[in-house]
DNA sequence: CTGAAAGCGCTAACAA
DNA sequence: TTGTTAGCGCTTTCAG
């Protein structure tokens, strides 16, 4: 059914060695046979297997990569920008989807054993998990990998992460120095270590100003436009209401916006509102949004980076990448 | 280096057949034994290698996917409808992304012959190009393969798409309806099927009102937010503007809409406005955007689904799946 | 219940 | 310049 390099040798009538060599543009092979077995190959329309040459060959300059739900703008500039920098430093690209967003540890981990079963040369991963099965797994890894986008406790491996508890910090700080003094944060579920490193931010803002004065909430929210929305009209209609809100996400922030406009109340003079992610829309909205803006596809580029050079040799050493964040200041604050 | 089945044989003191029928869950084979075995495997920390089991194997349950550029929310909806239809049907997925969008041939072509060489059992294509070079190619391709979002002209092969040429006449109807009589229609840039279809639609519309009552123009311009509020607002300040504008995609929507706004114009007054897709903001912009939805996720669920039934024998003939549009005015028209 | 032999398609090493 | 031999890791077939 297949042609195979067989198929063409006897064809030409000559062994598949030679074909091969033909084939693979190697040297010790006469220009007359070489033309006719590409000939005869295009003619019998041949498609070499890619599977069998990698079975023999040590390495197989592919590289698998584990993303969540690639729906998610974030997840999806993660995702291009290692794959690009992979394919431009001449590796392959497996990627493998997780559906049950959020709360299987097993499809997680399926999707690395089939990675490695594949024998990828090593693995880039945006884990949604970072509990004890997870890094215990990881631990006996038998390819070198890279976490993107998470920063894990306690695993001495690589990674490359955007700086999430200087950026909510920042974000903090600001609406502090401004005169707020409730302020409510909105993250994500579940909950990550991005989550808590933002958190910890948020905190240590709080301390810096001293925590009689001030005060913050969090609550965890649903990452849709629909449900921050939702979220943040029943807290304005609380009898004690925050002064600052702020999302997980622009797209969040921007349901919160439209939530204190439609509960009568004034942005910033009632409640001020900061985003993260600085996407195209916060510039757009009305008021401007203002955001702190991460730059995600680096990430994915750093990642693919560290791990290229672990696997070409010229690094060694667990890579610790912290991505700066910047805060980007315009009307709802 | 890397743990074999041989080397759980030797340990065990059995032979690899043996090894073999214990991990495959094969019968014929002692309970002891196979225990046995399953612990050295674990304790080896065992990957069986998909390449080698794969090449044996007449098929590899595993299909193609090669889609442009997952960051663009309509392909990564696409792109999540039909790996997920895939997986649930029991097929692991290789997505292949294009970097160079809208313009390398080669890349397009090269990835699909990577994903045979990968000896996939079946391709889904959402393609870019649909010129003479990339149908001949399709023409010699061995295994099945399913358009995606595409209807080319001259090549009888299946394919699921939305109804963008219904989709793009319900809408302009709609406007000529409400009395608009000079409709602009901003389209993507690079052309594709989909673009002529929706030019077709309109141009249908207009030909039942009689074409001396109204007029259409058509526009190429980037599919962001930034680039169609920039044309928009140009347009706006020729001495004859349109008094309706229809976009490519809601983003591209919500930037005319707020250009209108911008120029000191009233939507609907004097000019309407509607999207494409109906994404979760249309509905939250204001005034809340009139567009035409497209149920994205069910063009790759049904892509992979007619696909599937291909493999497995339940179909043979070319599917072509239409999928239907449906008008939702809000109070931008 | 278990093993020996063969082969999937390809390439590296050696020999002619 | 070309061919022979061997083997990558696994599974199928058939014999014990």
């Amino acid at each position: 059914m297949n042609v195979t390099m067989k198929d063409i040798a006897r064809r030409v009538g000559v062994s598949v060695v030679t074909v091969s060599r033909a084939l693979n543009d190697k040297p010790d092979i006469d220009a007359n046979t070489k033309q006719r077995i590409l000939d005869t190959a295009r003619q019998l329309n041949y498609w070499p297997n890619i599977l069998a040459r990698r079975l023999r060959a040590k390495t197989t300059r592919t590289i698998g990569i584990v993303i969540p739900d690639m729906r998610d703008p974030v997840f999806a500039e993660i995702l291009f920008g290692c794959s690009k920098t992979a394919r431009d430093r001449g590796y392959q690209v497996i990627v493998s989807m997780l559906f049950k967003r959020g709360y299987d540890v097993d499809e997680e981990l399926e999707a690395i054993q089939t990675l490695i079963g594949k024998r990828v040369d090593g693995l880039l991963l945006q884990p949604e998990h970072e509990d004890r099965r997870y890094i215990e797994a990881l631990n006996n890894c038998p390819v070198p990998y890279v976490l993107m986008n998470r920063k894990p406790e306690g695993l001495a491996c690589s990674f490359v992460t955007h700086d999430h508890r200087k950026g909510a910090c920042c974000a903090a700080r600001h609406l502090l120095q401004r005169g707020r003094k409730r302020l409510l944060f909105l993250v994500r579920f579940p909950t990550t270590s991005s989550v808590l490193a933002r958190i910890e931010g948020v905190k240590r803002a709080m301390a810096e100003y001293g925590s009689r004065a001030v005060e913050a909430e969090f609550e965890a929210c649903g990452d849709t436009l629909t449900e921050a929305y939702a979220k943040a009209r029943s807290i304005l209609e609380r009898e004690s209401r925050p002064d600052a809100i702020l999302a997980w996400e622009d797209i969040m922030a921007l349901g919160v916006c439209r939530a204190v406009l439609d509960a009568g109340l004034e942005i910033p003079g009632d409640v001020a509102v900061v985003g993260y992610n600085d996407i195209e829309l916060a510039a757009f909205n009305s008021p401007p949004l203002t955001t702190v803006r991460q730059k995600i596809s680096e990430i994915g580029e750093q990642a693919a980076g560290v791990l290229l050079d672990t696997l070409e040799g010229s690094t060694n050493g667990a890579e610790r990448i912290l991505i700066e964040p910047e805060l980007i200041v315009r009307r709802t604050t």
